[in-house]
DNA sequence: TTTGGCTACATCGTATTACTATGTAGTAGT
DNA sequence: ACTACTACATAGTAATACGATGTAGCCAAA
């Protein structure tokens, strides 16, 4: 489905740091497996501006490691802030989702 | 609470179509009752934004009339247009909503 | 051996958007 | 006059997702 891209601003930051968190640690995997979950048309630029972004504000830590097939990965694992961000994010998510609804039930 | 205003973005634009359908029809009255629904630091500014690009996108029809108090109130009615957007909205909340309940369910 | 396909990362430029700040105006009560 | 409330308007700014494009390594088939 190809969702408002504007709906998916702040949501991708929050969705990257999750996956990272779960164990998805480099740029191309976290572009397909989020590819696979249904954000089809979620461009591989945009992941990276999203990990470049992370890095830039400390809320992960990065090694390089080699790769069996292709070039060197870069392996994303989140530091405190990192973590404290994405606890963060859900909570940020699940008001809205409320208000949301609240919203939605209203006559 | 203070939501981060990227998360807000494509949000507010559907939010603002919901009000106008449910009834609230100006732009005073809508800020209003969104930030007593909530959405506390929703500022005025951004809902007229949100109102000129929705009459410039011809989403909604306008009409203007004379106030029991204060200035000239501008009117706003969904067109079709409007009510099919304002649909889509939903359904790409919903898809959204579910994906991220999904993504966050895995281990 | 060269072509294509897959893995993997990187970055510039662009459009969209929410917010801040600020301004204008009308009405009513003190 | 002054304050408070209603009501709309907009210029400027920062953040962000995406498209386009490029680099680079590896492998298999032609």
């Amino acid at each position: 489905m190809r969702i408002s891209t504007e709906l998916l601003k702040g949501v991708l930051e929050g969705v990257v740091l999750h996956q990272i968190d779960a164990g998805i640690n480099y740029g191309y995997e976290i572009t397909k497996t989020l590819r696979e979950l249904g954000f089809d048309d979620l461009a591989e630029g945009t992941v990276y501006t999203i990990l470049v972004r992370l890095e830039k504000n400390e809320l992960v830590n990065v090694e390089k490691h080699k790769s069996e097939k292709g070039p060197m990965k870069k392996f994303y694992q989140l530091n405190d802030a990192g973590k404290t961000r994405l606890t963060l994010f859900w909570t940020h998510w699940d008001f809205l989702i409320n208000k949301m609804a609240e919203l939605r039930k209203e006559d």
